[in-house]
This record gives C-alpha cells, sequence and structure tokens, in this order.
DNA sequence: ACACTCGGGACTGCCCGTTAAT
DNA sequence: ATTAACGGGCAGTCCCGAGTGT
C-alpha cells in the first residue's frame, strides 16, 4: 500500500502533516481529526493512503529512518568535516535516540499496542532496518581500517542498537527530571563506550 | 492516596486482577469495564482507591518491582545455590526484562503517554528505584571482592539499566520474529558483557 | 440490562424517543445522532442504558407488543362491544402487522442483522412472546365455547403468526402500490380464515 | 441497465461473486470491498454495471427466482417421479423460504432499507413475480384435475406465497433455537394446509 | 469519609457512493 | 469504460467527572 504513492504530492502532505502534529503534540494527542483539519484531507482520503492511524505513524517512521541514513551516508561521502567514520556513526546513532525525537515516539507509541494486527511487523520492519543500518555502518569502518578487524560486526551492531534502544528509554524517562545525578551517562560515555568495543 | 490502603482486602483484589488481567490481554486491552466486571467493583469504587488508570498500572509496576527486589535479597541470603553473585545479578536484571512481563508492558504504556501529568512521576519513579538496586547489587558485589573495586558502581549500574531497558525493547520488537538471525545477542551475550566491564 | 431502569424517567425518554424517531424516520434512518440530539443526552449516557443500537430498538420491540397485548385483555374485559372475542383476536393479531408499524420495521430491522451476537435473541424472545399471546387468546376461546375445543391450540397459534408475519411482509412489499389487484387478500380474508379453522 | 449486460463475462462474474459472499458471510457482511477484492475489479467498475450495492442484490434476488422456476417446471415435465404437480408445487414454494437461502436474506435485506429510493421496486418485482409463479402453478393444477376448480387461484397462490413468507420469517427467527416446541410447524403441516385448501 | 450511579465527550475504524482524470 | 482519489456519516468503545446517597 506505501508503494506508489511516495510521488504523490497530497501523500507527502500527510506524512509532513503527521511529522509536524506528531512533534508539536505527541503521538498520542495527535488525533486524526486534527490531521483531518490540518490537512484538509477527509477521513476517506486519508484511509485511502493509509489504512490505520499506526500506519501512517509506521510510514512516518521508515521515512525518517531513510531520512537519518541519508544524511549518514552524505556525511560519510563529505568526510573530513567529522573527526572520522567512528564519530560519524556515533552521531548516527545517537541522533536514533534524541530525547523526545519523533522516532522515538512513534516507536514507543507502537509499541503500547503490538497487540494489535500489522503492528509488530511495522516494528520488526524497523529495528531490521535500524540493524542494518548500524551493521553497514561498522562494516565500512571496518575496510577503512578505523575499526577493529575482530570484533563480530553483526554482535556490535546489535549490541549498539540495543544501547541506543536503552538510551531513548532512560532519557525519555528522565526527561524534564533534576538532571542533577541524572546525568551520569551521556552521549561521550556512548561514544567511550564504543571505542572500547571497537578499539 | 496509595498510602493507607496498602492492607485493604478490596485494594489488594484491586491490584491483584490488574496484574492477571494485563498478563492475559495486555495493558491496552485491560480496560476498566473489564476490572470493574472481574472485581465486581463500580467505576466509582475504583476511582476512589486510584485517580486514574495510570496510577492503577504504576502501583502494579511499582508492587511487582518490589517483589523481584525481594526475590533478589532472599536469593543473596541463600547464597551458594547460585554460582555467585554475579550470576543473581544478571538474573536480577534479565528477570526485569523477560520478553512479555508484565513489568516491562507496562513501562511501555506509561511512556507512550507520558504527557499525561503524573505519568512521568511514575516513571522516574521506577528508573531510580531500578537503579538504585542495580548500584547495591554491585556495591554488594564489590564488598565481596568479587567485582573490580575500581569500576564506577554509579556509571555501572545505570549502564546495566541501560541495557536491560534495551533488551527489553529488542525482545519486544522482536517477539514471534523469525529467531534466526534474530538470535544473535542473548541472555549469555548479556553475562558476558557484564563480566568484562565488571572482571 | 433492561431490569431496573423500567421506571427511571431518562430511561423512558429514551425509549419513548425511539419509538417516535423510528416511527417518523424509520429504523435505519433513526441514528444515535439523532436519538442524542432529541434526547439531549450523550452517546455515553445511552450507552449506559443500552449496549447497542440492536438492543435499543429490541427493548422498544418488546415494549410496544407489551402494549399491544394489555389492550387485548383490556378489550376482553370490556366485552360486548367488540362482536366477540373472535373479532379481538383477529384485531389483536392483525395489529402486530400493520404496513409501517413501528413493531414490524424493528423485526425486519433485527431479522437484517441476525448474525450480530445477540440479536438472534431478541428475536426469539418477540417470537416465543407473539406465539404465546397468540396460544392464550385461542386458548381462551376455546374455554368460552366460542371456538371448536378440537382444533390443536398450540398448532393454530403458530399458524396464525406466521400468517401474520407473511402478511407483514406482504404488506411491506406492496406499499405504495397499485393497490388495485394488490388488494386480493385483506383483513377480510384473514378474519374468514381464522373463522374456517377454528369455527 | 440490467439489460445488455446480461451475455457479459465480468457482469456474470459479478453476480456469482455476489452469491458466493452473501452465502458464506451473509449480505450485511458483503461488503463492497470483499466483493472488489474478490472479483478483481474496481469500485468503480462495479458501479458502471450496477448503481448500488442494493440493485447488484436485487439482480442477485432474480436470478435465482427464474432458476427456482426453471427447476419448477423441469420437475413438472419429467412428472412421474415425483407424486404429482401438488408436491412440486409444495416444494417450488419451500425452496423459496429454506431457512437461510441466500433468497430469503436478501429480501430481508432489501426489506430493512426500502425506504431508499427503488428498492420498493426491486421488492415488488420479487412479489409479483412469485405470486404469478404460485398462480400458474395452481392454475396447471386445476386443469389437470388434481385441484378442485372451484378454488379461487388468485387468492390460494396469494395466499400460499404469504404462508411461505411467514415460513421463512419464522425460520429466521427460530435458527439455532432448542427446536423442542419450536418444531410445531413444519414442511409437512404446510403441505397438509394447502391439501386441505385445495382439496 | 466512603461508595456508586449516572452522564459526558472524544476518538477510531469502517463503509458506501461520487467525481475527476484517462 | 476503467481507475484513483476523495467526501461524509455512523456505530462502538473508552476514560473520566459530577452529583447522590450513606
Amino acid at each position: 500500500m506505501m508503494v506508489g504513492f511516495t510521488g504523490n504530492a497530497t501523500y507527502r502532505q500527510l506524512l509532513e502533516t503527521a511529522v509536524r502534529l506528531i512533534a508539536e503534540h505527541g503521538c498520542r494527542n495527535t488525533t486524526l481529526q486534527q490531521i483531518m483539519q490540518t490537512t484538509g484531507l477527509s477521513k476517506g482520503a486519508i484511509y485511502h493512503y493509509v489504512k490505520s492511524k499506526e500506519e501512517l505513524f509506521g510510514l512516518v517512521l521508515t521515512s525518517q529512518v531513510e531520512a537519518i541514513n541519508d544524511s549518514f551516508q552524505r556525511a560519510v561521502e563529505e568526510q573530513g568535516n567529522l573527526t572520522g567514520p567512528l564519530a560519524a556513526i556515533a552521531d548516527g546513532l545517537t541522533k536514533l535516540q534524541e530525547k523526545d525525537s519523533v522516532v522515538n515516539q512513534i516507536i514507543i507509541y507502537l509499541l503500547a499496542q503490538k497487540d494489535k494486527s500489522g503492528v509488530t511487523a511495522l516494528l520488526q520492519q524497523y529495528h531490521e532496518r535500524a540493524a542494518t543500518a548500524a551493521f553497514s555502518w561498522i562494516d565500512m569502518g571496518q575496510r577503512e581500517g578505523v575499526i577493529n578487524p575482530k570484533v563480530d560486526a553483526r554482535k556490535a551492531s546489535e549490541h549498539f542498537v540495543m544501547l541506543s534502544y536503552g538510551m531513548c528509554m532512560r532519557n525519555m524517562m528522565m526527561s524534564e527530571a533534576g538532571e542533577s545525578s541524572a546525568r551520569s551517562f551521556e552521549k561521550e560515555d556512548f561514544y567511550n563506550l564504543m571505542l572500547q568495543h571497537l578499539k
């Protein structure tokens, strides 16, 4: 269903509106009525493109991930302006978990209703995509000699993705907290951890 | 509001029923109507004890965590029947993330609506509790000499909690998946990782 | 669910409004929104009393049947002003099938969605009630000597109910028809038929 | 609109699919989407042949009736293998009311929305067709001397059709019932009744 | 203080039909 | 003559508060 619409104007409008509303009000508060009102589309029109609110959000999810991956590839190609692929990787991964990024909000939103048919598929799709992306990044690093070739790229990528999930959850939980003792594990810690493993 | 009811019969019935229904149907599908029907209580009666569905679930959450921590303490006291405190720690942490445990379901459920007033507090409460528990476990290990005293117990505990969050999310996402290449990171990997860090 | 509300004011208002709206616009066009608007009640209020639109209509159905039966009993008690119990019976039965009576509209409406859970029960309930009413009428006639005691009251009552159903359907089908050749079977034919059987 | 398509392939596919889906899921649950999906036709294509769901179902109705009448004519021609035209008539009429036959489901479905424009016409059409069929059957019986020539064929046919309607409704209501006391009026009773009247 | 009935408002999913484009 | 796109409408579900009685 998602195929073929990619270039459609209203379809893109739908996705963009969803992103904006989610960023503004969160997933749960982004109702179909708001989307209808903002886009000017009717309920039937929306249901012509997506078959549920969840699918819409899932589509937003993948599109965002795609964008992040693209920006990573571009960053690598431009090279040099980053302190090396390693930093790019760290940056790519952390981008996936910024406290209240749309991506994470959607993941949690979907996770909370994975009993609904179809939702699990969306989530697995995302995980697979994220894991392979991380894998390709590490692999690229190994070819270029910046990452120890002995490390199991597969396991390491899974490990990093999981860490990123963990940071996401923790950050969501601690957002707006005192931040005092909470700030004990941050981006740089994540970066160091990675270095330790990839040397 | 939660104080003073702890010993009340109907209050306990409420919690137990909630646990059972969540385990059976998941958080989202556990509606107030079902709880009403199962307990025989009326809507108003329930709201007399808890002021929202979220609070109820939060109460369930902490009660469950309490139970897990107790069982950990007991396990340590009995000692010997486990291969050492380290294994007990790993066990304690993994218990917090078994695929579809009630605890994790509730966490995700709450996380998905942390914009609601009060929910964030519940989550922070949980995180703090989990982190301090992990900290106390590591600390205990260091005193007994099984864990390298040089490691920063604070950071390590945060790290482990995050890893446990990550595994939780990944497992929820991949549940019912082909499990073929998915089984690349499991309990033993977690255990090894811990050993590496704590030596 | 219907028990206990019988005396409630809003509940009665609900039923009465339903009857009126059905009589005016038909079952299908009587939407919940109209009911809400007319009664001034909210959706939640309505669903507090009935658990579906069908149940509401079913409740209307039985209440109407009850009313008809009552009016029959009263007619018999007053006696004399009718040409005898027989005519009263004929009148009672025909009242159940006046072309566009609310009763028949509801029956058809429910019949058209008897696949929905609970609807079948409502219909059986109605049929049973109607059949036993007819039976009691015939029985009463036999005791008073106006009806041949040899006839099987059970069978005859079923027969009459079925005939009444048939007339209902036919009349609904032919309503607004030319009425020319269509008027070949009417109330008096029904009356004669009954006489023939009951002598 | 229905004229001219009779021989068309996709048109026939449409009808057949409708019959099958109705037989499987009932009228109400046979949605346009299902028909689209099963036939592979698009919404526009379907609406090119019929101008509403009701018309489609009406078309199915008449086609089915036609088929029944044909089978009756064939049965009469073969003669002898039946105990006489009378039995054939009874058989023909009862075939029109088998509990959950597609025919009756459609009739009820249409009856429930006879307020819609055009639906009444479809129903009258059906009734007329059924009544004249019954009339011709009785007439045929009188010419062959098996039916008392004194009976008013017109009235009798109307009577029988109505009885058949009544049985249809009753059977639909009582389907899946205890069948204990319900089984008081069945096919043979119907047959006897006919004999009584036609002698 | 405690318990509950009664009522309110919001939202999702679904479905049928029509219009513009080809 | 076939399709994609779109428009509205409706039922059912849910969580919750306001008012009532005890």
